[in-house]
DNA sequence: TCTGGGGTCCTAGGACCC
DNA sequence: TCTGGGGTCCTAGGACCC
């Protein structure tokens, strides 16, 4: 059996923790920028304020019903993330953690006489412990534990735990469990299903296996096993290293000074590179990207990159930030307003082992990795940002946050910010 | 010009997830 | 006026190898 612990509007529930006065009322959590809705409470979503919806679209809604707004506050959601994840870990031995809100147990050679008294444990643990409400399925395979949990949160009696195992019990979920609900099954594949008159998920585990391999290919062969209770989701439950690695932001205004983006850019690299030497990877392939904003229609659209190849790979601030400024400075075009801009790692490798070369200069490549030591350690002992580089500017992203909460639980977050009106 | 039977690696694009 | 920011896996086809 797995178990699949989901917490609940995860955003809003951190948020309500230390405003408890929230209880009851319609909350939301808007994107980076306050671009759209990501997060909403149950009086939200019930005040018809849908997932992604931009924020200028339901400021009639927001206005009229009192509905209290936060701009997102990452650094609180991930600690409050890892407190979630922490209780989970006295209750299996094995914990996968999917998501900043969700996390897999693998209970299998457990021997729980109640398994529907143990969800509802660990749920109430999590509450208890960290004020996060979280929905527990226990089933077969992770897809059906997964639908398990949803149905905590649509029938509350069930007290934030279920267990869903009996072959009758799950027919009659699948049965009224629309098929795009169900994980692995995305927007294109419900469409196709959809065409095939198929809308419910059990419906689509009644299908033929080999219909299901020749018109959903290998991962909709896998969704379609686990419906019918044969595991077929690996459990990953070590962190592998991550492959590519992303730092990118939509701006508050648009910018045409190629020095400010410059700055901007310098940020995200800096930032970029922190998270790279905490995994113990080097950059073998660097995208810079910078983009105009694709929504004014009538101005001119750009979306330009740059590649930056370190053959050698490299995780040095001083080297990365360079090449990204001078990215920067290749591929701006004073035509354009640039709205957002990124960096983006797109070949990796882990440092230990990798082969560098024969004749590069130890004895600079040693000098440079104690000032990046140096810089890693200044931004966790004070912050990110208490020591710049000089292209970075004063280090902080516009970005427009009229209502963030404080860092009730952390000292800062990754990315300082300029807030911007 | 035609001719066999294997392989690997890389890339782009699609689909999916939160 | 105002529209987020990350990731992974799979597949097909091309280029190349013997």
């Amino acid at each position: 059996m797995f178990a699949l612990a989901d917490c609940n509007n995860f955003f809003v529930s951190c948020e309500r923790v230390f405003r408890p006065d929230l209880e009851g009322k319609p909350v939301i959590v808007l994107s980076n920028n306050d671009g759209c809705a990501v997060a909403r409470s149950n009086e939200a979503k019930a005040l018809g304020i849908k997932m992604g919806e931009p924020y200028f679209k339901i400021r009639p809604i927001v206005e009229q019903h009192g509905v209290k707004v936060f701009s997102s506050n990452y650094a609180l959601y991930g600690d409050m993330s890892r407190r979630v994840h922490a209780v989970l870990r006295d209750f299996a031995p094995a914990v996968e953690q999917y998501s900043i809100d969700e996390s897999f147990l693998d209970l299998r050679g457990m021997m729980i006489a109640d398994l529907d008294a143990y969800a509802k444990e660990i749920s109430a643990s999590c509450r208890h412990l960290t004020g996060i409400p979280v929905s527990v399925g226990i089933a077969p395979t992770k897809t059906l534990a997964k639908i398990a949990s949803k149905l905590c949160k649509k029938f509350p009696r069930l007290r934030g735990g279920c267990y869903m195992h009996r072959p009758q019990d799950i027919e009659k979920v699948l049965c009224t469990y629309p098929v795009e609900d169900v994980w692995g099954i995305g927007r294109r594949s419900a469409k196709k299903l959809s065409a095939m008159g198929i809308t419910t998920a059990w419906q689509f585990a009644q299908l033929k296996e080999y219909e299901v391999c020749k018109s959903f290919a290998l991962p909709g062969w896998r969704t379609w096993k686990e419906l019918h209770g044969e595991p077929s989701v690996d459990f990953e439950d070590q962190m592998e290293p991550r492959q590519s690695l992303c730092v990118s932001r939509s701006f508050a205004h648009e910018l045409t000074d190629v020095r400010d983006l410059c700055a901007q850019v310098a940020t995200f690299a800096e930032s970029a590179v922190r998270k790279l030497r905490k995994q113990g990877s080097l950059v073998l392939e660097m995208a810079v990207f910078a983009m105009t904003n694709r929504f004014h229609e009538n101005d001119p659209q750009a979306f330009s990159s740059e590649l930056v190849v370190f053959p050698d790979g490299t995780d040095d601030h001083a080297t990365l930030v360079a090449a990204a400024s001078e990215a920067v400075r290749a591929l701006f075009d004073k035509r354009f307003s640039y709205k957002k801009a990124g960096v983006i790692f797109t070949r990796m490798a882990q440092r230990d082992g990798f082969q560098r070369a024969l004749f590069r200069d130890a004895e600079a490549d040693d000098r440079q990795e104690r000032l990046s030591r140096a810089l890693d350690s200044l931004a966790s002992e004070y912050g990110p940002g208490t020591v710049l580089f000089g292209v970075q500017g004063d280090g902080r992203v516009w970005m427009a946050q009229e209502n963030r909460s404080p860092q009730y639980t952390t000292r800062w977050s990754d990315i300082p910010t300029a807030s911007v009106k």
